[in-house]
DNA sequence: ATTATCTATAGATCTATAGATAATGC
DNA sequence: ATTATCTATAGATCTATAGATAATGC
């Protein structure tokens, strides 16, 4: 059962087709790219896009989804090993808001597929982060709009700054004020989010040094106040 | 200087293909309407589109401010009158998370307009709410971002909601979630969103009673444990 | 006379397919 | 022989404009 040279090719074609539609995503609207842009870019001749898609919005709808599990696999590597679910949620939130800087593309991508674009972002830690306590909030759904609308909204605006600072001051106010919605209180969110992003991760040209303080590690401990049995 | 009937009829014309590109943004994609079903929908010859807009991106982001004003103006009078600008930020949000219930057509073309939906909710409410010390952030920009994508997030998916008590539930809870973010403690949240809505809003049909009690007046205190100069 | 609307159409797309071509599989 | 790619094109759009028509202004 190898795989013969016609399957490879007929799958490099339909590869590249893809990564045309991800590359062409970055910079135009969608609606406005015709078909023979697309092939064209993919060097591919123009009959062969219907071997592989029925229609424009197929293929970049796929394109999207590359993006997404793309971004999803990063925020997995750097959130892996995290044993605060909470700090995981606030990683993810802190290399996502910083894409405008780090990956460009893959923010212009994530921006023009809008509120329905599928990533994930770190569901499952705020999930977990519930379940242990860590974290608190009433309804799965609001939340998950919470944290996927406010990013995308923070990301959206961070394509119109030019200083790398100031996008990564934005991310890390951004997971601040996230963790915060989720009953941490204001000095343990700043904490979680003080501590390092990793070391593979693309370091801001003038990023602040936070000292060595802030980065060590916090107690686990809920937000005061919660849950909302008492409402004084 | 009297206008006249030219006049009146030009601006007829105009509001007829707005009014028309409104209600084509409720169930289609912009890209996919032509001008010819846009004056068609308008009752307008089709040359006389040309007459008011240099394109049809024209026209749509005109449809869309359209909206947009309507949206601010109907915030503006849901929160006529309010002291609390925490309770301003709250209603704006309960509004705007319900209209997939009450204002479905708007909802729609918020949700298509996307993160570059140029309604401004409560903006200056947010921003009066912590010259005040009501409400806490630290960026304009973060905070904006934020509160626009949450709403835009969960508007988003109220669009796929059918139960009505279920979208206003879940606007209440955004509401409550924001309030938390701005350093509200979860108590005074649940409060400034348990007060009611306006009289002429048009209530779920099964909307659930909170309760005199809970409506009642609350006192104005910021949320503890900012602004954040201690960080334990 | 002026102004806006309307009708008709030229020209430029763009999609989807049909049929030819080239490469692999057996 | 089979399979995927490529070329060429028919048919169906869609945009933008030109020129005719109708209504108001003076």
């Amino acid at each position: 059962m190898t795989v013969g040279r016609l399957e490879r090719r007929k799958a490099q074609t339909r590869t590249a087709l893809i990564a045309a539609a991800r590359a062409l995503l970055v910079e135009r609207d969608p609606a406005g790219v015709s078909i023979q842009e697309i092939t064209d870019a993919a060097d591919v001749g123009f009959g062969s896009f219907y071997n592989h898609f029925p229609s424009k919005q197929e293929l970049f709808d796929l394109a999207v989804a590359s993006v997404a599990d793309e971004h999803r696999a990063m925020i997995a590597r750097a959130t892996a090993g995290l044993s605060d679910p909470a700090e995981a949620l606030a990683v993810a939130v802190r290399i996502t808001a910083r894409f405008p800087r780090t990956h460009p593309s893959l923010a212009r991508i994530i921006d023009r597929a809008g509120v329905g674009y599928p990533g994930a972002y770190a569901i499952d830690d705020l999930r977990h982060a519930r379940d242990v306590g860590r974290l608190c909030y009433d309804d799965d759904q609001v939340a998950f709009a919470c944290v996927a609308g406010a990013v995308l909204g923070v990301l959206h605006h961070g394509l119109d700054v030019d200083d790398p600072a100031e996008i990564d001051e934005r991310a890390d106010r951004l997971a601040v004020s996230l963790l915060r919605m989720f009953g941490l209180v204001e000095g343990d969110a700043r904490k979680v989010v003080a501590r390092p992003l990793p070391a593979w991760w693309p370091a801001a040209l003038a990023e602040p040094d936070r000292g060595a303080a802030d980065v060590a590690a916090v107690g686990l401990r809920p937000g005061r106040d919660w849950p909302a049995g008492k409402r004084s």
